[in-house]
This record gives C-alpha cells, structure tokens and sequence, in this order.
DNA sequence: AGTCTATTGACTTACTTTGACCATTGATAT
DNA sequence: ATATCAATGGTCAAAGTAAGTCAATAGACT
C-alpha cells in the first residue's frame, strides 16, 4: 500500500474512532510519525480530502499552527449535492444562480434570506469590474459553488447539534 | 492553546464579568501574570483588539499609565452603515472581510452561518481565477457591499415588519 | 516508452514571541 | 521654574514556529 493511502486511512480512522466530523491535526507530527516530508501532508490532502471528496479543510500557520479537516455530512439535501456536482459547472450567470437560490428556498433548504443573499453576491453590481463577462461567470461559479458548500457543512453541524443536544 | 488567544480570553472575560464596555489594564502586570514580554501585550491588542474587531485602545505612558480597552458600541443598523460607507472602502482582503463578518455576528446583527456565507463568498477558493490580487479585492469589496445592502434592506423589511420606527 | 501518481526538498509565507532601545509622564529635588 | 529620575508604555526587528508551494525526481501501471 502507498504511504498517501495509509496517510488518508489513517486520519479517517482517526475521525473514524474519535466519532468526530472535525480533526486537528499537526502536519509535522505526522509527517514524522511517516517519517515522510511534511509536504506529503499536503498532497494527501489535495489529492483525497477535496471537497469532492466530501472534506473542506483549513489551516493557520506559525506557532500553534494546525490543519482542520472538516468532514460534509453525507446526508445534505439531495437539491444541494445536484447544484454543487452536476448544475453549477465552470460558469454560471448571475440570472442562474438567482434561479436556482430560489429554488432551493422554495424547498426550505435555505432560508429567503440568505436566497437574496446569494444572490446578491454574484449579482451585476457586485461584480462591476473590467474584467471580461466570460470570466466573471467563471467566477459566478466558484462564489456559489464556495457559498452552497458552506451551507453543507453548515448543514451537517446544525444535524449533530440535533442529534446529540445534551453532551456538551 | 496559544498565548496570544489566552490572554484575549483573559482580557474578553475581564470586561464580560466587570459588565463593562470599558477597562484598564497595567501592561507590565498582564506580562508578569502570563509570564511573558511586555510587548507581547501590544501583539495581542494590535491583532485582536482593532475597531475590525470592534474594539479601540488608548494608553498613557509614565508613572500610573495604563492600557484602556473600549468596546465600541453600535446599533446594528449604524453599524452596517458604517461598514458599507466608510470601512469597505474600494478594496479589502478576504481575510478582512471575515473579521468583519464574525464581529457582526458577534454583535447579532446577523447569525453565526451568515457570516460563514459572507466568507465564503469572497475566500481565495470562490475568487481563484488569475486576475490580479488587487482586482479581487476591489471585486471583494464590491461583493461584500452588495451582501451586507442585502442584510441591511432585509432588516429594513423585518423592522417595518415589526413597527419599529426610527432606529436608522 | 509514456503517462499518471507519489515523494521529496528547497524555498516561501504566515503568525507568534522576545528583547533591545525609545518616548512620555509624574514626582522629586534643587 | 527647571532638571532629573523612576515608572510606564511603544516600536521594531530578529528569532522561533509551523504550514504552503512548486518543481524535480521516482514509481507504478498501462
């Protein structure tokens, strides 16, 4: 077995068995529990905790530096995971994604409010620089695409604080 | 934990038990107590104590000096407005734009997860198309002003809603 | 052989902590 | 009044800590 998937096994077994959707890890810690180069920390991570693979991760450098990984609950609204893979490509207008925030707030996925929201992040104003329509679509894409999965991650805290009221 | 985070702690529950908007601290003394250097105190009000994040400071040097922290106190209404007419001026960092967002959270003026969207909606994943970092940030700005409008135009509605007159 | 995946290491960026030196203030002595 | 001094706080750059990037190299699998 490669190291990258013994390195992946081992961070989901750890999520896996601390019943946890959200880890701490130390890259050079682990990096020398591999005895690896800490940047194959990173290439796991790139390579096998993208968001496509249902993980959103995030880091702060410097003393008492970390790497969060945050597991996306798999049991978002079916609605969302069709926008995030299939509808949403590499461009979108900002007609679209108004069309398809309503959507999602017409099936109490999303509140109005943050419909609008939405919206109003890639709207023709919000976007008024001279940079050409192709690419501002481009960039449609990636806001909402950015913005939805924030609403599955979202999503899968607010159903754990559910599930298990009391334990804190 | 870091020291800097501790001390902030230790600062933030400082003002939360006194019930003050307001307090005064001996620099030398908070550096004994955590047994650290005097100018770590000036890193932790320089990063964490900023009107970004909703706080001003002032001091006086010689015998008897101090370190006044002010909480700055603002309707939620007055403080969208600042925002949108004096803070985010042309340009902004994403990682502004997040500290700005907690500190309206924190405020209640908007929730936890709207001020997640909000940084989502201008984090380098949503922006990363190869325009120039300085054009980003003029389109974050843009972005974040359309965003909070939203917010402030929404709580127009509820106000009206709920017959609250002036207040703006 | 060629292509895709994995590994490494040199270099870069970000955040924190410390310390040497500077500036200001109020009290005291002349 | 003025000079001096002790008690504060401020600044800034260096050192320390930890993660990110990227390109060269190495393996693995057609």
């Amino acid at each position: 077995m490669r190291l990258s998937d013994t390195i992946e096994q081992f961070i989901k077994d750890m999520m896996q068995q601390e019943q946890q959707a959200e880890i701490d890890l130390k890259r050079n810690e682990l990096a020398e529990y591999f005895h690896c180069a800490p940047s194959q920390i990173n290439y796991v991570l790139s390579t096998r905790f993208t968001p496509d693979h249902g993980y959103m991760t995030s880091s702060q450098r410097g003393g008492g530096g970390y790497i969060r990984i945050v597991r996306i609950v798999r049991s978002g609204s079916e609605q969302l995971r069709y926008l995030l893979n299939e509808r949403i490509g590499e461009s979108i207008t900002a007609g679209e994604v108004q069309v398809l925030c309503s959507q999602l707030a017409e099936r109490g996925v999303i509140t109005d409010k943050d419909a609008q929201l939405m919206a109003a992040a890639v709207s023709p104003a919000a976007l008024s620089v001279p940079v050409p329509e192709a690419v501002k679509n481009v960039m449609r894409a990636r806001i909402a695409r950015s913005m939805l999965l924030c609403v599955l991650q979202q999503a899968g805290k607010r159903e754990k604080a559910e599930v298990k009221p009391d334990e804190v």
